[in-house]
This record gives structure tokens, C-alpha cells and sequence, in this order.
DNA sequence: TTACAAGTTCAAGTCGACTTGAGGTCAAGA
DNA sequence: TCTTGACCTCAAGTCGACTTGAACTTGTAA
């Protein structure tokens, strides 16, 4: 094993990934193998910087394509400003929401109306939660 | 079309949800249709309460399954208020995530570093990603 | 030198929440 | 009465991010 590479066990444990997750992340080109050693993948110790970026990506929203966008040929990373702008402002909305959220929670959770469905507070958040469900299906 | 009853349509337009979710969410029995006119199901209009309860418990992070044992057999809300705490509690955390991942990008949206890897301040953000992805696969 | 744990490939499966498509029915307006 | 378009059912498809399984290879410790 040359100097400064690491395999694929060393590179699940120090990244906390499967190594069913790093496969599948070479395989759409977010991460590279320097090498081989016989059959196994040697890797760059740096590679965990990458992985570090990419969760980051994952935790602001992105999707593995839009991250895989986001890296230069030579590896460096390339962002656009105004894309993360927006990103941060996606978050700010998003965060609005989960606070009402948490806060009319705690509320439903020691509101002594008989039923939910008739306290003022419990309406006001049953109207913020909004038409449109969250998520991805 | 009896009083109080309204169709799929109408609850469709009130909800904001599309007519197939309407039928997926009753096979889930998490709404109930009062009757038919002819094939079509007629809904009591307080179904339209339900949907945004419904749609509460999506963003509050519940799945569909978990929001259907929140109903009693009449219909009204039960609601575990340890397990609205817990939720609460949950939220929170995310929110701190959220908001720090906020404050990242956006410094990294203008911060001067050549490479974002090289400021201190975003290396810091990459840290706090933590080695978990989020969301559901 | 031999066993074997740990790696490999490739295809297929999983999960949740819906959506889509094919083929059929029917209430209501012209 | 006829047409039509909204509704119906049921099965299958979709999406993203992985995971799992079967069958195979190989570096390394004994």
C-alpha cells in the first residue's frame, strides 16, 4: 500500500460511511481511487475532506448529481456564490417553519383543550403547516 | 350530492392535493369518504381539517403510517404528548443544524479564502456536517 | 501453501409517498 | 338520448440514495 492511501475499510471507518456508500459514490463520479492493490481500491487520505464536503452538500439539500456539479476537474471545489445564496435562504425558510413547528408542538403538548382541534393555538399551526406536503416522496 | 358532503374534486381544490393522494391517503385509512354518488366518493367536509392535520404531522416529520395511529376511531386526534416532545426535541436539534449550515453558506458565499477548504470558518462547517448524511435514502 | 476474511462486480431489491396508465363506469348537460 | 369528461379500480412505475445478494478474487496471516 503506497504511502499516504488508505483502503476502502480505513476510509468507512475515519468517514463513519458504508463501503457500499463509497463504492456507490465513485460510481457517480463523486470521489476517486488512486489505484489498486491486487483488486481493492486504494484511496487518498485526502478523500475524507471530500466526503466531509459532500455530507455538507447532502445537509444544506443538495442531491449527489448537483454535488458532483460542484467539484472542478482537478478536485477542488467550485461553488457558485449565488447558488449557495439561495440554498441559505431555502434554509432560512425552512427553518422558520420547523421552529413554529417545534413551538406549536410543545404547545399541543400541554394545551388543556379537550381536543386539538379546538384551541386557537393548536389551529393557527394546523393552518401554518400549509397545503403542500414536505419532503420527497 | 347530500348536505355537507362534498366530492373528490372539491376537496381536491380545498386541500391543495391532487385527487390521486386523496384516494391513496383513504386505502391508507387516513381519510374516510362518507358514501358515493353513483362510483364517485362524496367526503363530509371535515375532511379538509383532517388533510391539514395530516399535513402537520408530514412536516413535523411523520410518516404516514405513524400520523394514522394518531386518529381515535371517531375520528378526533389522539395524540401521545411525550411523543409531541420528542418531536419537538428532534426538530430542535435539526433546526441547530440547519441554521449553522445557514450561517456557513453564506460566509462561504463571500469569504476570500482561494479554496473554501483553506477557511478556517468553512472547514469548521464541514466539521459540523458530521459524518451522517440526512434525510431518508 | 493454504485458508479465509475482506475485498470485488453486477444486478436487483428497498423504502415512502405518491403518480401514471390502461381500461371501465356513469351523472349530468346539450 | 347521447356524449363527454370526471371519476373509478388495480397494477405497475417513479424517484434518490443506497443496500443486499450471489458469485468471484486475492493479499495476508498461520
Amino acid at each position: 500500500m503506497p504511502p499516504g492511501t488508505i483502503d476502502i475499510a480505513e476510509v468507512s471507518r475515519r468517514a463513519g460511511l458504508p463501503a457500499s456508500t463509497l463504492r456507490y459514490y465513485e460510481e457517480k463520479g463523486l470521489i476517486r481511487s488512486v489505484g489498486r492493490n491486487g483488486l481493492r481500491r486504494l484511496f487518498d487520505a485526502n478523500v475524507i475532506n471530500r466526503l466531509a464536503l459532500i455530507s455538507l452538500g447532502r445537509h444544506a439539500g443538495f442531491t449527489l448529481d448537483e454535488i458532483g456539479e460542484m467539484f472542478t476537474e482537478n478536485g477542488t471545489p467550485r461553488i457558485d456564490r449565488s447558488e449557495l445564496l439561495e440554498k441559505a435562504d431555502d434554509l432560512d425558510r425552512t427553518i422558520k417553519k420547523l421552529t413554529a413547528m417545534r413551538d406549536g408542538l410543545r404547545h399541543a403538548a400541554d394545551c388543556p383543550a379537550p381536543s386539538h382541534l379546538e384551541c386557537p393555538t393548536f389551529r393557527r399551526l394546523v393552518d401554518l403547516a400549509g397545503k403542500r406536503p414536505p419532503g420527497r416522496g
